[in-house]
DNA sequence: TCCAAGCGTTGAAAATATTGCACACTCTGG
DNA sequence: CCAGAGTGTGCAATATTTTCAACGCTTGGA
């Protein structure tokens, strides 16, 4: 996607006039309506002030730019899940006819006092996950976090890592870890 | 931290002389220098030119941590996500502080109506997910199927593939995708 | 020592981006 | 039906970026 339709795309999205969005950045209608047609490759500086009217950072404008990727047996029921629990917590693996995988995507559930274990957990690759659901207290490394419900993590597989439902919610977690080690 | 600064630094870290870069990026060596110094503000098409010779997007130019303790992040808030939403899906990328990551882990809203497109989605690497809220409808080659709520998917990327939200609830989904091609 | 090859910088010319203004088009209200 | 305010586009003038061709500097070898 270039630069011009992109910035369309998110003007639009933002119901912004050629010329609303001219004002509010200090340019002029004429040079969004080029950009927009590609008819010039705008300068760092220009682009910068028009994102700032949006208001958008070059980051977040560029961030946007991949071909987005949404999307054997594919669907899997809630309770057609490969339970692979250990100790009281609860973790459904995600894809159970995938063999090869390339993830290993788990829902989790921690009831009040669940502990993956004083030894922590260390492999290669990476891991990320988001709590959808209670509270969690996650240690990688010598640091210990809180995280409540939408906070999400992502670290590298290398540093031990351990997870504990102290408090007297359950907890669920959804987390992905690459390669899979299963 | 400005483009010039950045670029400079990059450059040197990937060890390469102005003129080097210039011969790799099929610009000229002042180009360099000037933009280094800060006493130009380059053209999107020139910088793209430019990053070419390193190899580097602009998007991971952009993304450039300048703090180094964004390294070191490993729990983020709710709040705190990157959003890369497209249209009227909204997309959040866990762990926006890691550049060669290995999974892409999203949080995504589909609001009533929202749509991945037309045009399905291809790529290389393997997808998963699961829907906490809500009800969608997944499209994997030519077989659609229908989400409910802590229902999950998992197929290889390669298969086009399409998201929608034909319902009067809005949906949210936990997805994973690997290779990260952002 | 001197030369040749590398480095980054700089001024003037060429190429490109941005402005300022006008145009054609679509609405909406009178 | 027209007037007025909105939209996006296009063109000549202006401002900025990019190139070309130097410059002074440092390094390493003959």
């Amino acid at each position: 996607m270039d630069v011009g339709t992109r910035l369309q795309t998110i003007r639009r999205l933002k119901g912004l006039s050629q010329r609303e969005l001219a004002k509010r950045a200090g340019v002029t209608n004429s040079t969004i309506s080029m950009i927009e047609k590609n008819s010039v490759s705008p300068s760092i500086s220009s682009l910068k002030k028009v994102l700032a009217g949006i208001p958008m950072s070059l980051m977040e404008f560029f961030s946007m730019d991949m071909e987005q990727d949404r999307h054997a047996q594919v669907v899997y029921k809630a309770g057609e899940l490969l339970d692979i629990s250990t100790g009281s917590v609860s973790m459904k693996l995600i894809g159970k006819a995938h063999t090869g995988r390339a993830i290993a995507f788990l829902d989790e559930t921690y009831p009040p006092g669940a502990d993956t274990g004083e030894e922590m957990f260390v492999h290669d690759g990476e891991e990320a996950g988001v709590l959808i659901e209670g509270r969690l207290e996650l240690t990688v490394g010598s640091q210990t976090y809180l995280l409540e419900c939408g906070d999400s993590y992502y670290f590298d597989g290398s540093q031990p890592h351990r997870l504990r439902n102290p408090f007297d919610q359950p907890a669920r977690l959804i987390s992905a870890t690459t390669p899979a080690n299963f």
